[in-house]
Parts: structure tokens; C-alpha cells; sequence
DNA sequence: TGCAAGACTTAGGATTGTGGTA
DNA sequence: TACCACAATCCTAAGTCTTGCA
């Protein structure tokens, strides 16, 4: 990675930004009346839901009682609405449905999306809250009219429109989720016009199936054998079934290591009888081929399968989704990301990962807690057995949790990212990075004023502050010596990590950095810095071996308390949100050139979004068909051009007859010619700019930026201005992520 | 106050699905 | 229809940050 991208940020941002709502102090009281009003509103619903009786039905029970106030609500706010000027408000954007909507009136909640045209107001610096906002079905020529007149009136009348309604519910199927039309449109529930709990607690009421345990092990045929120096030996079902799992492996790097063969070695034994534990006494006497070709014999019989067995397995696994897969959150049913618990197996950690091999145990139902509402129908165990607990805490997000053997670390069944819940945080962390946005050089200024504080803690601080902004580096927690791979961030550099250099390639003061970072991903960097960072990194590392920390009076938490102190709810890893995402406008503006066609425009963006992805040195192992699929795609690109050519002359030819001989027929043909020119030129450009572009992302893994650092909305903007389909951006499963963004954003966005 | 546990986000690789082509 | 390449999705490890407790 080079340096110079890295600084690119620094110079990009400019302006100001539409802060969209501000706090009024009498205004901000009566919006927490209204909410507390609303809150026991709601806690009223669910204490009278609450009662054991209703299992089989509760939740339809409870659904029809948020109805009813729904639709008591409803009818109150149209009797307010109707009764005021209010006029319906137009979404400037037509992305996702032709719901309207009606602005209300200044709650206090931040980011009301009709705002971010809006004329630029002052707001309290811990206000990020977003608005809620009512919706209403609407037909989309009243959408078109109603655009039409938003667009004429100003910002002070919208501003003074009323409330309608909130959305519709989304109907839940008590029976257990058969299966709906897949392509039954289902009106999407938008929480992003909701209001948010502000007391902390995540939920009100939440019902699921708990989750799904991996089949049982099922014991090799007889004629699969596993050979112990040179002799076939039956194993006991537990030893056989950890063995399994390594002959499974056994084309993997991971066989080829030492810690890892020799942990799950250990592991290995644990789970043989004490006959079996005095024969197998070394790894590498032992022969699992057998094993290992039967498995792949099977992966081959499942690839031919059939496409009506395959199509069976499909509908199964369908009819587990719909079941498993979903649960009920505060009247809405909502996907859930990994219901299905991990199956047994070998620890696969990355880099020199100490504990790699090591037997990942099988999760029983007594190791699973369950969280649920108490007013739900609470999944049941599989006959025999039980939960380990059962609990109703609404202040966490987690459905299911279970404690892991390898790190003793607890595993959590959560909801997907499309679902309210992920959405709401998401939201918020791009409003926090915004916040940023607008104090971001008063920080600088500190730190840059720091570099010459008399305490060295101070000086340390904000050379690693500096770091963190100028190069997107992570916090840097410290780790547990020799119970992980040895890999650091900022705050845990040691002194073998960086070299100085007063003078390198042409330049002065330049800190070469090479550490493993995450996923034991390797940092290499030559960044020149400011002479006073590098005059006190020469200071930090004075008497200090290379294994010595060069902040040695700085950690995450000393960190992260100051940066609280400069803005509320600051931590280090805001700055690579603020970053990543200032980096992609600030490129998208730059290579964004309204002559580009389409395929040119994303190739635009793919190149804005490798900027950040090399910023935040998201890496990927270079596809392993990579060489030959640049061939193949060099070898069209080579035919196209000759079939171009080609082209070109039978034009050139055509046209010398329709010079001669002046008639309609040898016209035609000349256009026609014309025609096959322009296409072929057409498809030989979309096939150049593929092969740039992956020739340009070998290595670079665009997904990571994308899904968890951009804010969407710049994206979202950024289509709308150049006309370019959202689909050419996002795939299906991130448009559900962001739909929200996609909702509510219009060409005009500024991060 | 410091540390461990807990909760949640971020991450790359593995697996599966899909569409184009021979 | 089989095969291939790429995209989409799944999986779960590895981070960050907060919370709770001694």
C-alpha cells in the first residue's frame, strides 16, 4: 500500500454539512413526555399480554392488541392531521416503495431524511437520534403530485405538516412460517420511520424456535477403514467421528502444521477409549485416505444428484428457514442471521493461531441459553433434554447463546442485518461518524498541539491518535499472550513493528510500518509523517528492545476515555467509519465524470471503493483461478477486437457499394453495418473495463468497506445523481441491509 | 479501579447457487 | 447437459467496546 493514498483523505474534506436537527431545550421536555406516554403506552400492552394462559396464541394475541392501539392511534392522529394545513410531503426519491410520508413536527429526533436538502441548522453535538416519521400507503400518481408540490414548497411549510400513520404490520405466520408465495411482494416494514426505544431495551416482545442442531454423527461404513501403521483399525464412534473431522481436512494447509496436528492430536485422544489410547500414540502412523476419499465421494454423489433430489433438499432446506429462520420482534417478523448452531469439528484460527486443531465440542441443548419474552410461546428443547436457562432480558439482541470450549468465549444467535434491530445501530454509527465529521479538525488541532505536551503519556496518545486518523489503524486491544495468534493495532504496537527512516525514497521522515494486523492480515506501509511525530517516535522507542511496547503508557482504554472527553460517544474506531466514508465521496467526486457510460461509472465507483478498501488494508487471498480467468478474459478481448475489425471493414465495403450503386437495399446495409460496428466497440469496451477492474481488485477484498464502513447514503446519492441502478452497487441481500439508506437518501446526500 | 465477561461489529475464507458457454 | 467461473451467501473467528463485579 502506499503512503500517499493513505494522506489522500486528509485532503478531502470541504465545506460544510447539512446537520439536520437541532435540540430546542422546551421542545426536547415535551418530546420526552410524548415518549414516556408512548413507552408506558406500550408497557401497558405487554404486561397485559403477558399472562401464561395465552401460549398457543399469544403472540396473535399481542399482535391484535398493538392493532387495536395502532389503529386508535391512527384514527387520532388523522382527526390532528385533518385538522391542521398539513400537507403530505414527497420522498424526493422513488428507490424502494410509493409510501408517503408526512413529516411531524420537531420531536427532537435527529435525521429526519426529508431534511438532508434542508437549509443547514445548528445541533447540540450528543443529538444523532434519528425522527421518527409516520407512513401511509399512497398511490403513486398521488406520490407524483404530491413530489411535485413538495418540490415547490419550501422548507419552513414542510416543516409544519402533520403525522399520518405508521406502517402497516407485517403478518406473521403463527403455524410456524409456512411457507408464503416466494414472490408474494411483501410490503416492507420501514422502522427507520419508527420510533426508537430510548430506556435502553431492545425489544418488547420477542418470540422464536430457538435454533437448529447439526445431525447427529452418523458412524462410517465398515468397508471405510482407518489404518493405524499400516494395520485397518475400528474405531469407538467418538474417536472415529474427531477422526472424520481431520480426514476431512487432510488437503488443507492447516494438516500440513505442526500446532495444529499436534492439538488436535491431544484432542484427539481425549476422546479414544484406553485401548485405543495405547495403540495411537503418533499422528503421523495414522492413515485416514480411506476416510477422506469416502467423504469426497460423497461430495461428488451429492453434485450429481438428481434435480429433483436436489430440488427436495432445497424445498427441506426452505421449510427449516421458514420455521428456524425467523422470529417475532415487536409485531414483526424478522429474519435471523445464523439460527443454525456450529456443528462439531477442528478450530480453525487464523494466522499461528495457538489453539488451531483443537476439538470444537458438539453443542447439546443443556449448554443453550434461551432469550425470549416471557409472554411468548418459548421454543422447546428436542424431546429428552432441556435448556440450560431460559431468560427474558430485553436489553440485549441475542435470541440464543452458548459458551464456546476453545476460548470460553459465548456465541450468539442474532438477528440478520436487514432486521430493525442491526439497521437502527448501523444508522447510528454513520450518524456518529458524521458527528465527526464536524469536530474532526478541532481534534487534530489537539492532538497536533499534544505532540508537545511535557507528559509523555499525552505525547504518546496523540501520536497514536494521529495514527489512527491518518491511517485508518484499529484500536489495538491487548490480547491474551499465547491464548491467541500474536497480531496488534495501534495501541499495541511494540518497537519491531515500525522503522524510521529521517530520509526514504525522495522523502523526509518516513515510518515504515509492517505488522500483523486482524486475521493476522499483514500492515505494510512507508507513510511519511510530521517532523514532531517522528522526533517523538524516536523519543518513544529510546532504550527499547524490539518485543517492548512503543506506547508503553497508552492502551485502548486511555484512549478511548479521552476521545470521550472530545466528543461524546468518540472511540477509536470512528475514525475508520469518519474515513473510510469522507475517502469514498471525496473519490467518487474526483473520478466521476458525467461522459462516462454506465459500465465506466461503476468502474468509477469499484476505483473509489478500492481506495478505501486499501485504506483500511482490506485484503484477500488472490482467487486461485485468478491467472487463468485473466487469460480467458484477454482471450475475448482478443477475439473482439478482430471480430471489430472485421466489422469495420464489411462497413467500409458497404459503404463503397451504397456509394455505387445508390439504392435502398445497399443503404440498409450500410446501417445495419453501422449497427454490428457499434455494438461489437460496446462489447469490447464492457470487457476492458472488467479486465481492468480485476486486474485492479487481485488482491483487494471490496466487500468489507463496503458492507461495514461506507455510509450507504453517499452510495444511494451517488447512483441518483448519474442514473445508475442501485443494482449495479448493491446485490439483493445488501439492498435489504440497506434499505433504509436506500429509502430515504436523495441525490443530494453529503456524508 | 482494574479486570474479566459479555455484547456486539468486523472479517476473510468456504460453500453454494447461478448463468453463460461448449 | 456438463462444466466452469463468478457472485452470493454462509460460517465463524477475531476484533472493539461496554458492563459488571471484586
Amino acid at each position: 500500500m502506499s503512503g500517499d493514498h493513505a494522506q489522500k483523505h486528509r485532503q478531502m474534506e470541504s465545506g460544510s454539512v447539512d446537520y439536520n436537527s437541532y435540540k430546542h431545550k422546551d421542545k426536547h421536555k415535551e418530546r420526552e413526555h410524548n415518549h414516556k406516554e408512548h413507552k408506558r403506552d406500550k408497557e401497558r400492552e405487554n404486561s397485559k399480554s403477558g399472562n401464561s394462559e395465552h401460549k398457543s396464541s399469544s403472540e396473535k394475541k399481542h399482535r391484535e392488541k398493538e392493532k387495536e392501539r395502532l389503529k386508535h392511534k391512527e384514527k387520532q392522529k388523522e382527526e390532528k392531521f385533518h385538522s391542521s394545513d398539513g400537507k403530505y410531503r414527497d420522498k424526493e426519491n422513488g428507490f424502494v416503495s410509493s409510501l408517503s410520508i408526512k413529516v411531524e413536527e420537531d420531536n427532537g429526533y435527529h435525521h429526519n431524511i426529508k431534511h438532508e436538502k434542508a437549509p443547514k441548522r445548528e445541533r447540540d453535538e450528543d443529538e444523532y437520534e434519528h425522527k421518527p416519521k409516520k407512513v401511509k400507503v399512497e398511490s403513486e400518481k398521488k406520490v407524483k403530485k404530491r413530489k411535485q408540490e413538495d418540490d415547490d414548497s419550501d422548507y419552513g411549510k414542510r416543516e409544519e405538516k402533520k403525522p399520518k400513520k405508521r406502517t402497516k404490520e407485517i403478518k406473521k405466520d403463527t403455524t410456524g412460517g409456512k411457507k408464503k408465495a416466494k414472490n408474494e411482494p411483501e410490503e416492507k416494514w420501514k422502522w427507520w420511520e419508527e420510533e426508537k426505544y430510548t430506556d435502553g431495551s431492545k425489544w418488547r416482545f420477542l418470540e422464536h424456535k430457538g435454533p437448529v442442531f447439526p445431525p447427529p454423527y452418523e458412524p462410517l461404513p465398515d468397508r471405510i477403514r482407518f489404518y493405524y501403521d499400516g494395520k485397518a483399525m475400528k474405531l469407538s464412534p467418538g474417536a472415529e467421528e474427531v477422526a472424520t473431522f481431520y480426514a476431512k481436512m487432510l488437503e488443507h494447509e492447516y494438516t500440513t502444521k505442526d500446532i495444529f496436528r499436534k492439538n488436535f492430536f491431544k484432542d484427539w485422544r481425549k476422546e479414544m477409549t484406553s485401548e485405543e489410547k495405547s495403540k495411537i500414540t503418533e499422528l503421523k502412523k495414522c492413515d485416514f485416505t480411506e476416510m477422506n476419499e469416502y467423504f469426497k465421494a460423497q461430495s461428488e454423489a451429492r453434485k450429481q444428484m438428481s434435480k429433483e433430489e436436489k430440488q427436495k433438499i432445497k424445498e427441506e432446506n426452505e421449510r427449516i428457514l421458514q420455521e428456524y429462520g425467523y422470529c417475532v420482534m415487536d409485531n414483526h417478523r424478522e429474519r435471523i442471521g445464523n439460527f443454525r448452531i456450529e456443528p462439531p469439528g477442528l478450530f480453525r484460527g487464523r494466522g499461528d493461531h495457538p489453539k488451531m486443531g483443537k476439538l470444537k465440542r458438539r453443542i447439546r441443548p443443556e449448554d443453550i441459553i434461551i432469550n425470549c419474552s416471557k409472554d411468548s410461546v418459548h421454543p422447546k428443547p428436542p424431546p429428552g433434554t432441556r435448556w440450560k436457562d431460559i431468560r427474558h432480558d430485553n436489553k440485549v439482541t441475542w435470541l440464543v447463546s452458548w459458551t464456546e470450549n476453545i476460548q470460553g468465549s459465548i456465541k450468539y444467535i442474532m438477528l440478520n442485518p436487514s432486521s430493525r434491530i442491526k439497521g437502527e445501530k448501523d444508522w447510528q454509527k454513520y450518524e456518529m461518524a458524521r458527528r465527526l465529521k464536524k469536530c474532526v479538525e478541532r481534534i487534530r488541532a489537539q492532538y497536533r498541539e499534544d505532540w508537545r505536551s511535557k507528559e509523555m503519556r499525552i505525547r504518546q496518545r496523540a501520536v497514536a491518535l494521529y495514527f489512527i486518523d491518518k491511517l485508518a489503524l484499529r484500536a489495538g486491544n491487548e490480547k491474551d499472550e499465547g491464548e491467541t495468534a500474536d497480531t496488534v493495532g495501534c495501541c499495541s504496537l511494540r518497537v519491531e513493528h515500525i522503522r524510521l527512516h529521517p530520509q526514504m525514497d525522495g522523502q523526509d521522515f518516513v515510518v515504515e510500518f509492517d505488522f500483523p494486523g486482524k486475521d493476522s492480515i499483514r500492515y505494510y506501509n512507508k507513510v511519511p509523517v510530521e517532523k514532531r511525530v517522528f522526533k517523538n517516535l524516536q523519543l518513544f522507542l529510546e532504550n527499547k528492545q524490539g518485543k517492548d511496547d512503543l506506547f508503553d503508557r497508552l492502551n485502548t482504554s486511555i484512549l478511548n476515555k479521552h476521545l470521550q472527553e472530545l466528543m461524546d460517544g468518540l472511540t477509536a474506531k470512528v475514525f475508520r467509519t469518519y474515513n473510510a466514508s469522507i475517502t469514498l465521496q471525496q473519490q467518487l467526486k474526483e473520478l466521476t465524470s458525467p461522459d462516462e457510460n454506465i459500465p465506466e461509472k461503476i468502474l468509477s465507483y469499484n476505483r473509489a471503493n478500492r481506495a478505501v478498501a486499501v485504506l483500511c488494508n482490506h485484503q484477500r487471498a488472490p482467487p486461485k483461478t485468478f491467472e487463468k480467468s485473466m487469460h480467458n478474459l484477454q482471450s475475448k478481448i482478443d477475439e473482439k477486437k478482430k471480430q471489430l475489425s472485421a466489422a469495420k471493414k464489411e462497413l467500409k465495403a458497404a459503404k463503397a457499394d451504397a456509394k455505387m450503386l445508390h439504392d435502398e437495399k445497399s443503404k440498409k446495409a450500410v446501417e445495419t453495418k453501422k449497427k454490428a460496428v457499434q455494438r461489437i466497440s460496446e462489447q469490447l469496451m464492457k470487457l476492458e473495463v472488467q479486465a481492468t477492474d480485476r486486474e485492479e481488485n487481485k488482491q483487494i477484498a471490496l466487500g468489507t468497506s463496503k458492507l461495514n464502513y461506507l455510509d450507504p447514503r453517499i452510495s444511494v446519492a451517488w447512483c441518483k445523481k448519474w442514473g445508475v441502478p442501485i443494482e449495479k452497487i448493491y446485490n439483493k441481500t445488501q439492498r435489504e441491509k440497506f434499505a433504509w439508506a436506500i429509502d430515504m437518501t436523495d441525490e443530494d446526500f453529503e456524508f
